[in-house]
DNA sequence: AATCGAATCAACCGCGTTGAC
DNA sequence: AGTCAACGCGGTTGATTCGAT
């Protein structure tokens, strides 16, 4: 298939965002939407090709996305989601309202990853933290109108208990053995199961409708969720699934 | 005070997918 | 059914900042 060029490189402008540039767009998007990023740089006359000014969006300018530091919870829940999802840092930042792909991915590589490591050989701790510097350097300077300020958590809640631990080994085969380690447990406490029948009779058998109650769902990010594809639907739904999975062994298990 | 390496994060690149024609 | 444009995602890069020496 013939690809088109990532943008014209003509004339049009690369690197870090000027806070005029952000005015531009995030004025743009309130008064137009973005239906087409392709043709946005042109109509609010930005010199910067459409996947540019999608990414400053996104990961930078939506007014719901909540700066400052990861709570201990949502550390968990990344954790946890990357053992179940792998690398699907978009399914992931959809079950943490207000962060982003991006965001959450740099967090995993320069953070998290490590901590799970050292957790692997020993019950280690958290990597320090030095991440409290410039969170606010365009946040300040452009909050938008239903932002909130960077230590608040919104009221939002996560959607996993941050004693629960899921773990696959695969992300992709969800019909492997698999642990689930128990609240507070060390890991050489955690016990292994096989999925059999019953598993997925019982979970499946779950009325619809419970999905979602309790589960943060993509829709905290109303301006994107307008075209949901359908490998997020799936991914969603096995994320749901584990999750549900998850809470049914905890309570078989009190 | 200067230097250097590590950590952080915004932004870019390229590929796969999707939907319109 | 095939082609193409656009979108969205994940991997990677590069600039900046910070801490240690």
């Amino acid at each position: 298939m013939v690809r088109a060029p990532c943008c014209e490189k003509m004339g049009l402008k690369r690197g870090p965002w000027t806070a005029e540039e952000d005015m531009t767009l995030v004025a743009h998007i309130e008064r137009h939407g973005h239906s087409n990023w392709r043709a946005l740089p042109k109509q609010a006359g930005l010199l910067r090709c459409g996947k540019s000014c999608r990414l400053r969006w996104i990961n930078y300018l939506r007014p719901d996305i909540k700066r400052g530091n990861f709570t201990s919870e949502e550390e968990e829940a990344i954790i946890q989601l990357h053992a179940m999802l792998g690398n699907r840092w978009s399914t992931i930042a959809a079950r943490l309202p207000g962060r982003t792909d991006n965001e959450i991915k740099n967090v995993w590589h320069t953070h998290l990853k490590k901590r799970v490591q050292s957790s692997s050989k020993t019950s280690g701790q958290a990597a320090p933290n030095r991440k409290a510097k410039k969170l606010s350097v365009a946040a300040s300077a452009l909050e938008g109108p239903t932002s909130e300020p960077a230590s608040s958590s919104s009221g939002q809640s996560l959607s996993m208990s941050p004693g629960q631990s899921l773990s696959t080994s695969s992300a992709d085969d969800y019909s492997m053995a698999w642990s689930l380690e128990n609240t507070g447990s060390s890991s050489s406490e955690s016990e292994e199961f096989q999925i059999d029948d019953s598993f997925w009779s019982e979970t499946l058998a779950m009325s619809v409708d419970s999905f979602g109650s309790g589960m943060e769902t993509n829709d905290t990010f109303g301006v994107d969720s307008a075209s949901p594809s359908s490998t997020n639907d799936e991914m969603d739904f096995w994320v749901t699934l584990f999750m549900q999975a998850s809470d049914i062994q905890s309570l078989s298990q009190i």
